[in-house]
DNA sequence: CGGCGAATTGATTTTTTTCAAGCTGGGTGG
DNA sequence: CCACCCAGCTTGAAAAAAATCAATTCGCCG
């Protein structure tokens, strides 16, 4: 019942116990400890996990981590990088449903056994820690603890979906863009922004974004000029500059400050 | 630990035992059974479940559940009724984020201590049975069948979200209104349609729907008359006869066969 | 210095909303 | 039994928003 992982079979045990110490280790050191599957693992147990997760696995920008259609092997734990889930209906435009940040699990199923309902692409070069399906629901049903957190973990994920729905159903082009780059940067800072000039990280297309809240690049390009041109935000290559805190969250016309912690925290 | 009901205190032992037998029946009848978080609970612990929930709860149609900002009381399963899951913000028009149909769960968080993100208003006369929040936290704590299938069942919720948004995002009128009304056809039946005239209870009101899909009552209006004029459905009073299976998913414009089990099955 | 994917921009068309005015049908009270 | 009431539906005309199509331009990389 135990899944297996990759070893050499010819080291003995010694070297055996080391591989296990180092795992635990990586797997104490982890940035998604506290925050994905293993964050109600005790220090305990945490070997066990260590033991069922396989090596980190590193991914250049573009790559398919798992296409719709495909079974069901492994669910992710983000350590680097960032990866849009994603559907891509008949080589039409695809949507964009989420995307998981450094820390972010993703990949579990309604049913493990059906093939993958979305496909998930890294956006950048990023570094992923598979945890095999097998192994992964045997620990569910043997762990209370992680399968609890697992459940509401999926709840946020449900409720983020949820208001990605709010935010691109029946709102102007302009509010749905202002509260998308406010989610995005909450969700690498933690805070909604409000000092002038905050600067961050936004390594997604136009067309990706547009993807995301239904928008074509075309318009897409159209509206961040006009907030560009209101001093608001400036947008290039990669990066986000919040020029204007407030009026981006005004821009955005919700008021997010109760909704923040819960639907964006990771 | 384990958690009180609700019982007069000076009842003797045997008439306790009767009502536990009670409870348990009821349990055993219940339309959720073996589709929501009752689902994996085997005979010998329903009995525990039996004891956690509280009596059915009948609401008239319109009123709220619970609403959004309240705090998280309980959870819920649908017996009788439809509920719609939905958002109101700031005085605008809602969003519906889904809608809950008998045997459905609902009301699940992602930290249960949180506020509400989102309201639960019944469409119809409806019956639920509340889990209260504290009772079944213990449960998933202590019972890991119990905790990792509702993982999965939030995972299909999460699923549902996925597809709502796909439908709503960057699709015609006419696209967003055959599929909307598929899934609501299979969320009943559990089937698509394939025979002529199918006939299925449809109780909510234009307005209603066109929060569902992001269109506005008047131009679901239209797009509803442009398939009645095609023959392809008739909907009034509450139900909907689907006329041409067939025409009706060609407009939905999206293979559903291989989704449709995973996504739309409770 | 090309080459190329991505972003920008403009002109035009399509889709959807908005606003406003009737319509309908089921329920209520006289 | 009937008149009326009202929420919900329908329809029309005009305005707004966004998509589409088609060039350019930009910026990075080899």
């Amino acid at each position: 019942m135990s899944p297996t992982i990759e070893l050499p079979r010819d080291l003995g045990r010694a070297l055996d116990a080391a591989e296990t110490v180092d795992r635990r280790r990586a797997c104490l050191r982890c940035p998604g400890r506290l925050r994905t599957i293993c964050a109600p693992v005790p220090v305990a147990t945490i070997e066990r996990l260590a033991q069922l997760k396989l090596p980190p696995r590193r991914l250049p920008a573009g790559q398919s981590i798992y296409a719709e259609g495909e079974p069901c092997n492994a669910y992710f734990t983000v350590l680097l990088g960032w990866v849009a889930l994603t559907t891509v209906q008949g080589g039409q435009a695809g949507v964009v449903l989420d995307y998981a940040l450094p820390g972010d699990f993703f990949g579990l199923q309604p049913n493990p056994e059906t093939p993958r309902l979305h496909s998930a692409i890294a956006v950048t070069d990023v570094t992923v820690c598979p945890l095999p399906r097998q192994g992964a629901e045997v620990l569910l049903q043997t762990d209370p603890a992680v399968a609890a957190h697992l459940a509401h973990l999926v709840a946020l994920h449900e409720a983020r979906a949820h208001a990605h729905l709010v935010n691109s159903t029946g709102r102007g082009a302009r509010e749905r863009v202002a509260h998308l780059l406010i989610e995005l940067f909450f969700r690498q800072t933690h805070h909604l922004p409000h000092q002038p000039d905050e600067l961050v990280e936004l390594p997604l297309t136009l067309t990706l974004m547009g993807e995301t809240i239904g928008l074509t690049a075309a318009h897409l390009s159209r509206t961040l000029r006009r907030l560009r041109e209101e001093g608001i935000i400036r947008f290039r290559r990669g990066h986000l500059h919040i020029c204007d805190p407030d009026a981006l969250l005004a821009a955005s016309g919700v008021d997010l400050r109760p909704l923040a912690d819960e639907t964006m925290e990771a």
